[in-house]
DNA sequence: GTGACTTTGTGAATCAATTCCCAAAGAAAA
DNA sequence: TTTTCTTTGGGAATTGATTCACAAAGTCAC
């Protein structure tokens, strides 16, 4: 089984014979860049993995702006909320870049859940960290200004689909500015002015969906 | 059992035996108002019910500021976190008014999660509601201008601590304008002005720690 | 490869909210 | 009570961010 998957909450507390068979129960489908796999609003019972590509989950405001909750890639889980709290999904995620997914319908997972406690355990732990992390960007909210919470945005980015390359993070994000604006909850023109801002400093280099983190100290003394 | 308590996600799943049993494992603890239960930081790997009175959440930055993550009244759970996800306490929870609250233990509670399905999976419910919430409130936070979140956040405290009046919703939430403030990301003087010009309209008429809501309808309007 | 649409870059005006005041009212302590 | 500390109310200056407006690059479709 692919590593990032092996890895996933779903996956990772059972052995591979038992992971293998929890696999096979999940239906792998494909989605092409700006395809919208569940909307806001819609009922749903069914939970994805992130096989390939990057899925994004946002949220549009009552006059039509949106914002965007978090991107995910190889190995996230997402929309398990409507299964595990029924109700209509929250979010709408769009696929960023063609990707592909695996779903879990609710009767396929039940079965798990009462029979292996350890799954249970495991996505309890996940749902855990969300909601720690959910607190932190909270409190960022609050607390940071728009170029803090760009930096954090850009290092957080880096840590997930960073690579190491000759001058720094190699970050292809696959987002516009837009997208990140929304992603950090501020103006799209604000966030290009804190991008060119850093790219000036020389702490970035902005491409087309895509920057190279090249002082990672700075960005992170700038984030907090 | 307290009524509150029974309908709380740990014991909801559970026949009245077994709640007893669970409920006798628990340790009831009193605290006084103003009274640190756990510390943001501190390591922690217990699980608290409200048993009464009043406890909130709250995260400093590093400058100081605080921000109120949510305040609690009978039947809520809080401090779960650092038990499903192993880590240290992610806020801060003080006793709001003198409280009642009980302590369960990692130990006393994985026996649980691995006899009982029901639990767990109450718990996770219970876990996908609140992050339900958050990114509700993520949002409000992004869109909403203070006014309009002060205005919600009256109207939660209304549905949680309210008591219907002669003259509509009593709420005695405890809290201090500051607080108030903390809790909804804004300046004391920016939600002291909102508050006013709600009163000047007759939406609410205030008092020390206690509002009353006079006009549902406009609140609620003016909160999206 | 050329025109059309999308994305990025940037300056100027405007605005919501914060900060910094201080005064008045309440609550708590002496 | 009288004093002290906390909480509330509100006015003036400042500021960070948004909105608006437009130009310059890129990308995509035909």
């Amino acid at each position: 089984m692919d590593e990032n998957l092996r890895a996933a909450p779903l996956f990772k507390a059972l052995d591979d014979e038992a992971a293998a068979s929890l696999r096979k129960s999940m239906a792998a489908q494909i989605v092409k860049k700006g395809q919208i796999l569940f909307q806001e609003g819609q009922a749903g019972d069914r939970l994805y993995l992130v096989k390939s590509g990057k899925i994004k989950l946002s949220h549009a405001s009552g006059d039509g702006r949106e914002s965007v909750l978090m991107v995910l890639g190889p190995g996230d889980m997402f929309g398990e909320l409507s299964l595990f709290d029924p109700g209509p999904r929250t979010s709408t995620a769009i696929a960023v870049t063609d990707s592909e997914v695996l779903g879990l319908g609710n009767t396929d997972l039940k079965p798990w859940l009462e029979g292996r406690p350890e799954v249970a355990q495991a996505l309890l732990q996940a749902l855990a960290h969300r909601l720690r992390r959910n607190s932190e960007i909270m409190s960022d909210l609050v607390f940071a200004d728009v170029p803090g919470r760009v930096a954090k945005a850009l290092l957080e980015l880096g840590e997930k689909f960073g690579v190491k390359s000759s001058a720094g993070l190699s970050v292809h994000h696959d987002l516009t500015q837009e997208e990140l604006a929304q992603l950090v909850g501020a103006s799209r023109e604000t966030v290009n002015k804190a991008l060119a801002d850093f790219a000036s400093r020389g702490w970035i280099k902005l491409e087309t969906r895509s920057v190279d983190l090249l002082d990672l100290e700075r960005l992170i003394k700038r984030a907090k």
